[in-house]
DNA sequence: AACTATTTATAAGA
DNA sequence: TTCTTATAAATAGTT
């Protein structure tokens, strides 16, 4: 159908290609449309270039989805309809779980109970009190734990401000009376409090009271 | 193209229409096919007829699904990925809810309990204390419910007998003896038995008794 | 994008 | 449906 007869097979030339792929797309969509008006038939062409363009040809009065869903339901061939409907069933099911965990909760609750007769509200009340119970122990286990931790904390501090008070007492009554102690006690204390979290204090490390006069520098070095 | 030039309109003849629709639809896909091979393109034609029949043609190495996928992703056109998406994102949410509404009536059967702090037990503790509460209210009411309905029924059923031995007393008296009474009384109080469900009497209304020697006929009338 | 020689498709008939 | 064939239509190669 030209001036020479073609062999069917790939045009290598890239533009002869191009060439022959637009004049018979033309032709192509023209046949389609001929189909589509003389026989009153349905026609879906799409067709992608080798180098991505696409075009499409549809039979007028009907979309591209109706089209495809009508090829399903034609053909048998399911396209996507299986992962859809499998998801709806999935998403019917959870919410059906969905609303009796809420019934649950409500019931739980004290609510909807005039739904419940006297054998099932005993259930609930039976349920609800050793799960009570469970709670309240763990209220108390926690309460403990937290308290024991607390105790062992001021124990910790009471130790620490011990020593520290011995400590400073043996170095003042190395020191002679060369200072005046009145005072001093409040103010090294005050440090130490101060370091308490910061700085370990071990008994058997000496720590070296710095007392300078006329300033509030007191250190332990 | 044939022996005559026909004009594009509607063949109203069904069966040169069918032909043509055969005939065309063999040329269409063979032009479509020829255009896949000659300029390595990607086609999709599918064709539904008249009467319904549907036929395709498809560009080998592709599937009729990975062409709807390259159609939607080259031309824009949303077929169906954005309902599925959006179904999906809300299964993801109802799958959350679910997951939350699992966790929560665990904590209420008193597991999972361990994930929860001194505060968030003690307010679990307290809404569970006042659902139990509302919760024995309801059983509570629903027995009471069921005892005073008991109870009347009760009630009702010795009134009943009550009047019917009135009845039966004032009516035995009033026979001046005329029948030996020995025996009498036990047989009538069990027809009145038998009758206190199906028959109401009333005080005002006087049941005439008849008695009938030699059978067990006895009625009230 | 147009031209045109030639091939191809197909309308009508069998 | 399929075959035949005259003729219309499509298009390959060219300009």
């Amino acid at each position: 159908m030209g001036r020479g007869k073609i062999e069917i097979k790939k045009i290598e030339n890239a533009t002869n290609r191009q060439v022959t792929y637009s004049k018979r797309r033309n032709g192509l969509f023209k046949k389609a449309e001929e189909l589509t008006v003389l026989c009153d038939a349905k026609v879906s062409l799409i067709m992608f270039s080798s180098t991505g363009k696409f075009h499409e040809f549809l039979s007028p009065n009907i979309t591209t989805k109706g089209f495809f869903d009508l090829y399903q339901k034609t053909s048998g061939i399911d396209l996507w309809n299986s992962h859809y409907e499998r998801m709806q069933e999935n998403y019917r099911r959870l919410k059906e779980i969905n609303k009796k965990l809420r019934r649950e909760i409500r019931q739980r609750m004290g609510g909807d109970l005039n739904e419940l007769n006297i054998k099932e509200l005993q259930a609930l009340e039976s349920k609800m009190d050793s799960a009570l119970l469970t709670i309240r122990e763990r209220k108390y286990h926690v309460i403990k734990g937290q308290t024991d931790k607390h105790k062992k904390k001021v124990r910790n501090l009471e130790e620490r401000h011990a020593n520290l008070v011995l400590d400073l007492e043996a170095k003042l009554d190395r020191q002679d009376g060369t200072v005046e102690n009145g005072g001093y006690y409040e103010s090294a204390m005050g440090v130490a409090a101060n370091n308490l979290y910061g700085l370990r204090l071990y008994q058997n490390q000496q720590p070296q009271l710095i007392v300078q006069h006329g300033t509030n520098d007191l250190r332990l070095a």
